[in-house]
DNA sequence: AGACAGACCTGTGAGC
DNA sequence: TGCTCACAGGTCTGTC
């Protein structure tokens, strides 16, 4: 359920506690997530030490002298920094256990996250090669997206959402910066203007960004590094509001599926 | 190339 | 209380 503000939080929360710290050990409890964990990765990463934890899209990058973990919490999937002595609970299928008594723990319910093990730079592997860019990198702004979008007809929900145009715009934060942007969500990509689009940027950097600084969203059942829910949630102004009147016109939320996604938005605000 | 549907998997809440 | 059903934050893969 991790969008990209959980994983970012995410991120900084395991961060401080695992960077300089070297692996002693690698349980797999089940080793079926979206692809198998390979006993490669069990072997490789023992010994080493972490040099850092970076985040490219909403994948979590582990480095070391060695190789990385490319690692992804799918749906459902999260990570908590605990000591040896805590048992592990259903669904824990990962621990990368440090010295001086720490582990992390991977918990996936669905198992639709991952763990892979590359010897080479990370970012060159085939599932990030082709990755757009950052949100709240400079080479993404509403020029940007306006070019990508000349003569597509696909709904602008589905093109802001596809990673290989611009990485970590969930399903959440889609409705949200369309809302934002006063964008309906069935438009076609390539009938937006080039300045509808400065302003859909502009929302998608500050609706991501508001989110890391809050911590990230709570639905049901996320839960930061720490074990602490995000904050976020009470800030949604169109996301899981179907029938609640909108924040600006007093419409109607409306809810419809887009691109097989659950879509939120008011039909007077956006077009 | 682009658009779309299907697939992966478990848990939860609604409705009966 | 218990059953069944629809749906859930992602994204890869296959088909047309």
């Amino acid at each position: 359920m991790p969008e990209l503000p959980e994983v970012e939080t995410t991120r900084a929360g395991i961060a401080p506690h695992i960077i300089g710290r070297s692996v002693t050990g690698v349980i797999v409890r089940d080793r079926r997530l979206r692809w198998p964990v390979t006993r490669r990765l069990e072997r490789d990463l023992v010994g080493q030490t972490v040099n850092a934890v970076r985040r490219r899209a909403k994948y979590l990058l582990l480095d070391t002298n060695a190789g990385s973990v490319i690692l992804h919490l799918g749906m459902s999937g999260s990570l908590r920094v605990l000591t040896h002595r805590a048992a592990p609970q259903k669904h824990d299928h990962v621990d990368v256990r440090f010295r001086g008594g720490l582990l992390l723990r991977f918990n996936d319910p669905r198992r639709f996250g991952c763990l892979l093990w590359t010897r080479r730079d990370p970012l060159r592997h085939p599932l990030l090669m082709k990755l757009g860019p950052e949100p709240l990198e400079n080479e993404f702004s509403g020029d940007y997206l306006w070019r990508r979008s000349r003569g597509r007809q696909l709904a602008i929900k589905a093109f802001i959402m596809d990673a290989h145009v611009v990485v970590g715009v969930g399903n959440i934060y889609a409705s949200e910066a369309l809302f934002g942007a006063g964008i309906h969500p069935r438009r076609p990509a390539g009938r937006i203007s080039r300045a509808r689009y400065e302003s859909l940027a502009k929302e998608i950097r500050a609706v991501l960004g508001a989110a890391i600084k809050a911590g990230g969203t709570t639905l049901r059942d996320y839960t930061d590094s720490d074990g602490l829910p995000g904050y976020f949630r009470n800030a949604l102004a169109v996301y899981d509001r179907k029938n609640a009147p909108c924040e600006r016109c007093g419409e109607a939320i409306r809810q419809e599926v887009i691109g097989q996604r659950s879509t939120y938005f008011c039909v007077r605000c956006q077009r």
